[in-house]
DNA sequence: TTGCTCCTCACGTCACGTGAGGTGGC
DNA sequence: TTGCTCCTCACGTCACGTGAGGTGGC
């Protein structure tokens, strides 16, 4: 006679806990094709690893386990269909959703690690690649606001400005005199969202580091601006301020660690 | 003064349930900056939202919220680094994964979809598009052997075989001859696997259907070599048959419904 | 007074995981 | 007798969801 499976063989088969089989009995979602008379053991059969691989693909899928019971007590080819339809568009989704999750993770793994290499003390021209990034819309300050205030009201405005919060935040001066006179507030906020339409072009940047909460950027503005003066550099365009290491990764909100950069100009 | 959020406002600014902010702050998780000492009210502010972000895009990778919350206390930018790390490979597995389950579904999908626009009865020439598969080792029957034999062989060595049970199984014949003399007995099985190595190409094809238990033809394997006869076709090469209908979509065993196709041949 | 938002507390839910205590065959 | 596998039953766990009953400001 053919063989059957005790529930500790299927079990190791199918890489299923005895545990989880037992409960999807109890549910009535998957049973043995048997019990012993005498000691009640559960009896499976090979034939029925197909049926638990179904199972087990369904329910890898978020279907909830009455859902998949449903389905296979009635087994209805339309039904089926229907539901398998569903299905592969939400697995679809799934598969975007997770490319963005990973970018997500990505970029602020890169910002960390970058934050670990880097001498802080030293302000010097460095080659950066192309960035991608989401510029949020213009931030208008009033009297004694502070760079809170214009990003609050972006926040709050979140959907109707296609701002993200999941990627790091940056700021952006329009030059460099604004940079030095008023470091805390940034003439924009921007996202390093990878599926920005602003693009930073690759190139030399003058680049320095400081630490300290938010826009506290000590004296690195007049030191970027002397290092040019003394190396016969010319600056121009905005400057990006962006945060290696702040609430996410650090406790102490003076030890924030901020790079800022700014084109080093071609012409003489 | 700045304003603050109420658990409503902030609830509805980053889609999170008010039940669930009430959870993670019981759970020390994530807490509002304060509370108002008349009513206990919970207060949180826009620059929570950072946080915030923080930890949905991590439980979204089911990371323990433990395992967030401890990150969150001590904050520390190595461990964060490591912890990225580890999520970044693990997000890669997923999605190869999740490619894999897409095509799991994908594959089952069309074969259903298929066996309902079918006409049960003919036997017809089709032109049949190419098809990646996984051969299994070749069968070995002894007297009395039915298919199930060589099939439980197989499944007891999955991984040592590389055979997959995700992916619907067909049944191969080496020739016409051995397909209409003992029609419930397969040379080999296979796998409908897409990264398979064994490629059936695309041609024209003699194509017939059956409704009955795995490897119960009825006429068909006659049906079809009548149909060559009449119409002059050389018939050349292994025949295939796969169910488009079977314990997955159907109750009645008696109503699986097969398909069988075997290549028509140029010359004449 | 009437809505409305918020609170706490207790209990429910989903899909298991984990013992405790016991059985049955070699 | 000793392991070993299996059983049931009860309870724990994780991350919430769902009322019930009550409060406080307009």
């Amino acid at each position: 006679m053919r063989k059957t499976l005790s529930i500790q063989e299927l079990s190791k088969i199918s890489d299923i806990e005895a545990s989880t089989l037992r409960y999807w009995d109890e549910i009535e979602l998957f049973s043995p094709v048997a019990r012993n008379p005498e000691n009640n053991y559960r009896h499976y059969t090979l034939a029925q690893l197909h049926a638990l691989n179904f199972v087990t693909t369904l329910s890898s899928l978020d279907i909830p386990l009455k859902v998949i019971a449903d389905l296979r007590e009635q087994r209805d080819p339309e039904k089926l269909l229907l539901l398998l339809q569903k299905i592969e568009k939400r697995m679809d989704m799934e598969m975007r959703n997770l490319r963005y999750r990973y970018s997500v993770i990505h970029s602020r793994r890169e910002l960390i690690q970058m934050g670990m290499r880097v001498d802080e003390n030293k302000v010097s021209v460095e080659y950066l690649d192309e960035r991608e990034m989401i510029m949020w819309p213009r931030n208008e300050y009033k009297d004694g606001d502070t760079f809170l205030d214009p990003l609050a009201k972006h926040i709050a405005h979140l959907r109707e400005y296609q701002v993200s919060l999941s990627f790091p935040v940056g700021g952006r001066h329009d030059d460099m005199e604004t940079f030095i006179s008023r470091p805390g507030c940034p003439d924009n906020f921007f996202s390093l969202d990878p599926i920005g339409t602003y693009v930073r072009k690759a190139g030399n940047f003058l680049v320095g580091y400081a630490r300290g909460y938010y826009g506290e950027l000590g004296d690195l503005p007049e030191r970027m601006a002397a290092y040019a003066l003394e190396n016969d550099i010319i600056l121009a365009g905005p400057v990006f301020t962006i945060y290696l290491q702040e609430e996410i990764c650090t406790v102490d909100p003076s030890q924030y660690l901020a790079k800022c950069c700014i084109a080093v100009s071609d012409k003489r």
